[in-house]
DNA sequence: TAGGGTTTT
């Protein structure tokens, strides 16, 4: 690394550089030496910092302009590497004493993984829960001489991962924790700037690229528990990849479950691999097979599976607590329920989900012998549930799909992977050997894949893309990503940017907009965002900005098993009949009633307890609003301080029209009691949670789509559909039904349709179709304007060509046959050709004022025939008969 | 008539 940043330094800069007059050359030249040469010694962070503001004075014109003021600048830059370098002395003289507890197993690899960092740029570690890689790994970085230049980063998926691993290694170190060992995870760090080693959640050093595009603070990185494959960690692995390659002082270990290394090492080049197992105590596995059962009539379900297997269990009278893995929350009551009726000696039975009140979860922890179990995937990874010696695996998960072709997202329940399966197996023995029952044959196990697909391969990726955009990383399938992610769903990500906005098409691909670079600079989903700056337009900044921040966290509301119907009455009173969104933002006017605006009042706790609301989610809440708050601020994003709105309904009107600008793909029009038409033409039931349920409007907006038995409108409003073409008439689609003449207006109209997304937002709006469809006007015009002489001024050219008609139609009659006069498609053609493109009455006399006279409309008689009848002929048919002395005046009539 | 689990400038 040394070696590198001398010759990166001089080097690179040397091209196009000015240098001053003497006698100034000298000193200068000499400070630029001595900056070279101060360049390794220095933190990564300024060394990379000065090398590019001295390219920069180089490469300018002020060193040959202003020699005193450009040596001065060096002479700075040279001062601040000199006390840069102290500091990463200072750094090596304080390093902690380390020591590593004996019974991990990963201790045993120490010395070899520790030189293989000092060989190596990459390692990877694969290791099974429990073998004390996440602690160990970044003190043995640092024996390994890391952590000096920089800190160690050890990312983890979750915040309490990233605290109690932070906590831990603070612990054995035998350091307050912060000082040497801290954690950073959203709203709370706790590192000092001296510290060594930093773990934080992978979305937080995600986030630390956007003011420091190469990392410069750390000089390893230490990717955890990177087989989870969230779109953090695979984002993340793909700008790791990058960084290496601009970054040659760069370290970096991934450590990932057994099943998944391979593609890992395929991705950095088949680094050194180290496999330490963790597990400490046997696991059986048993496959459960409906075969192996007594035969019923009918298929026995997962739920029936697993209360035979808990049975099954009890009958050894063997001890030791059960964990059911459930696909959801309807089965994990009807699990307990019927395990319940079974009245197990010795038995508590737990159910366990993520949205279930924190105190509740808890008792997982409390109960120590007796314990079954039964709970979602929040049990695979979350949550470690202690003393669990069985697992029964109904082999099935509720996983999150997104189809780009619908844009809907979706919760199938599907068959878990072969590593999803592993994991499950893995929660138990632990503290002795255990048994994994799985309710499906061995068969089926190997017949399934190898791992969940990752969930960039599934997700909606307009967030990705808008952050990839901001930071200039080029287009997502170029991008070195573990797996690309679907060209369809990155086409889909690209087509909701521009649905909301925040992107626009260039010659060179798709450049962000001035909306768009805003809304890369919140923390939230870019609809969300986007929604936050049409309120600043539209004056209703505050109570978007509290909405906004609910619909990013979890929902606070709670509804405890045995006490839903309590939790509906009690939360009742914060619901708004016509809007969902308007429900949370009572919910928050009573919440700051409550704590007066401090998150730290300990009326929150009561209040929490009150509502059935989640204390941490309440919390959680107000720290994402007053972050995006300072963040509007900073960006200056404000409320017009415009009029003040005069009624509830204009600023309902406000309120929802902004959110609706963030999801106008996501319009519902009624159809029949809870059901809605949403985008090309799929049905839609009401969330029976929402308080619209009950009285469904015509229209509806939904911040969520989603599909789960069936497909659900989540957090509703009433919405008037005209909002829609307003704020995105570029997403609507125009049509005009029976275009007809307006005599009164002298204009061709029609009766307009919207629609948006096939929805039809407007019908039979009466607007001029000239500039729709000019030519099909033009014909209008012509046969209803001038054939049927339809205006309502008065034309001479059409008088006298009408008289002429009326002649001719005359003899029609006479002869008794209609083949004298010319068609009326001669008349067509005539008045067509000379007025080509007009369509209107204004058009008609802006033609013959051109003109200056309207004799070129006006017929000629003798091109009106088709034939001629002779003189003789029409003598037999005068206008009159003299009979005994009267005249009588002859009609015809044929 | 009822949603698996995470995370963020």
């Amino acid at each position: 690394m040394l070696e590198d940043a001398k010759k990166m330094g001089p080097d690179r800069t040397r091209k196009g550089s000015q240098e001053p007059a003497a006698p100034d050359r000298s000193r200068f030249q000499a400070l630029r030496e001595e900056i070279s040469r101060l360049l390794p010694e220095a933190m990564l962070r300024d060394s990379y910092r000065v090398r590019e503001k001295l390219a920069q004075i180089l490469s300018s014109s002020l060193p040959r302009r202003n020699p005193a003021k450009a040596t001065d600048l060096l002479l700075r830059l040279k001062q601040q590497l000199e006390e840069s370098a102290e500091e990463k002395r200072a750094r090596h003289r304080k390093k902690p004493r380390l020591s590593y507890p004996n019974e991990l197993p990963i201790t045993r690899y120490r010395q070899e993984i520790i030189r293989a960092i000092k060989e190596n740029r990459v390692i990877i570690v694969s290791g099974e829960t429990g073998c004390g890689k996440s602690t160990q790994l970044p003190k043995m970085c640092l024996e390994a001489g890391r952590g000096l230049a920089g800190k160690i980063a050890c990312t983890q998926p979750r915040r309490i991962a990233a605290m109690t691993i932070a906590m831990r290694i603070a612990e054995e170190l035998d350091q307050p924790l912060g000082k040497t060992v801290g954690y950073k995870i959203r709203f709370q760090d706790r590192t000092s700037p001296e510290a060594y080693i930093k773990i934080l959640t992978d979305g937080m050093l995600l986030a630390e690229t956007q003011g420091d595009r190469l990392l410069t603070e750390y000089d390893t990185i230490i990717i955890d528990e990177a087989h989870e494959r969230s779109l953090n960690i695979d984002f993340l692995i793909g700008l790791c990849r990058r960084l290496l390659e601009k970054r040659p002082e760069l370290k970096m270990i991934i450590t990932s479950a057994t099943l998944e290394v391979e593609k890992f090492l395929k991705a950095f080049d088949n680094p050194p691999l180290f496999k330490v197992s963790g597990r400490l105590y046997p696991v059986e596995v048993m496959y459960f097979e409906p075969e192996s059962l007594p035969k019923k009539k009918e298929e026995p379900d997962y739920v029936d599976l697993a209360v035979q297997a808990v049975d099954f269990i009890k009958k050894e009278k063997q001890t030791g607590d059960i964990l059911v893995f459930m696909p959801t929350e309807q089965d994990i009551l009807e699990t307990c329920h019927r395990l319940q009726g079974k009245h197990y000696p010795d038995s508590v039975i737990l159910p366990l989900f993520a949205r279930m009140p924190a105190h509740q979860q808890k008792q997982i922890y409390h109960i120590k012998q007796g314990k079954i179990v039964v709970a979602t995937n929040v049990a695979e990874t979350s949550l470690t549930i202690p003393g669990i010696r069985y697992v029964i695996d109904t082999g099935l998960a509720r996983i999150s799909q997104y189809q780009s072709s619908s844009g809907i997202h979706s919760l199938p329940i599907l068959p878990i992977s072969k590593a999803s399966a592993e994991q499950r197996k893995g929660r138990c023995g632990r503290v002795s050997s255990g048994l994994c029952l799985r309710l499906y044959s061995e068969e089926d196990y190997r017949s399934r894949p190898d791992h969940t697909p990752p969930e960039i391969q599934r997700s909606n990726l307009a967030e990705v893309i808008l952050r990839m955009l901001d930071l200039e990383l080029g287009h997502p399938l170029k991008f070195p990503f573990l797996d690309p992610p679907p060209a369809r769903a990155v086409a889909d990500g690209y087509r909701t940017l521009l649905e909301l906005g925040a992107i626009e098409k260039s010659e060179s691909g798709y450049e962000l907009t001035g909306l768009g670079r805003k809304m890369a600079r919140l923390p939230l989903d870019p609809r969300l965002s986007r929604m936050l700056l049409e309120a600043a337009n539209r004056d209703c900044l505050e109570e978007v900005s509290i909405i906004a921040a609910a619909l990013s966290i979890q929902d606070p509301r709670l509804r405890p098993l045995e006490r839903a119907a309590d939790a509906d009455r009690v939360q009742s009173i914060f619901q708004h009949p016509e809007s969902d969104f308007l429900t949370f933002y009572n919910l928050w006017q009573a919440l700051q009633n409550t704590i007066q605006g401090q998150a730290s009042s300990p009326n929150l706790k009561k209040f929490a307890r009150d509502y059935f609301l989640s204390y941490n989610r309440l919390r959680e809440w107000l720290f994402v609003h007053e972050q995006i708050s300072e963040i509007l601020e900073e960006q200056k994003i404000r409320a017009k301080t415009g009029m003040p709105k005069v009624s509830d309904s204009e600023l309902y009107s406000a309120i929802h029209r902004s959110i609706l600008s963030g999801f106008i793909s996501h319009l519902a029009a009624h159809k029949e009691k809870n059901l809605y038409e949403v985008a090309r033409g799929q049905e839609a039931m009401l969330w029976p949670g929402s308080a619209l349920f009950k009285k469904p409007p015509s229209w509806v907006l939904a911040a969520e789509l989603v599909r789960t038995n069936r497909l659900y409108l989540r957090t509703v409003a009433r919405i008037n559909p005209a909002w829609a073409e307003e704020l995105a008439p570029h997403l609507c689609q125009y049509s005009y039904l029976d275009p007809y003449w307006d005599k009164g207006q002298g204009e061709v109209r029609a009766k307009e349709r919207v629609t948006i997304f096939n929805l039809i937002i407007i019908s039979n709006r009466d607007v001029p179709f000239g500039n729709q469809d000019p030519a099909r006007a033009h014909e209008i015009f012509v046969e209803e304007a001038l054939i049927k002489h339809q205006l309502e001024s008065e034309f001479p050219f059409l008088e006298y060509n009408q008289q002429i008609i009326s002649q001719i139609k005359l003899l029609e009659e006479k002869l008794r046959q209609r083949n004298i006069l010319v068609p009326e498609q001669h008349l067509f053609d005539f008045y067509s050709g000379r007025l080509h493109g007009v369509y209107n009455l204004k058009g008609l006399e802006q033609r013959i004022r051109n003109a200056g006279s309207d004799d070129f409309l006006r017929l000629k008689e003798e091109n009106l025939y088709l034939f001629r009848p002779a003189k003789e002929l029409l003598e037999g048919y005068p206008d009159s008969v003299r009979i005994l002395g009267h005249t009588y005046q002859l009609k015809y009539r044929f």
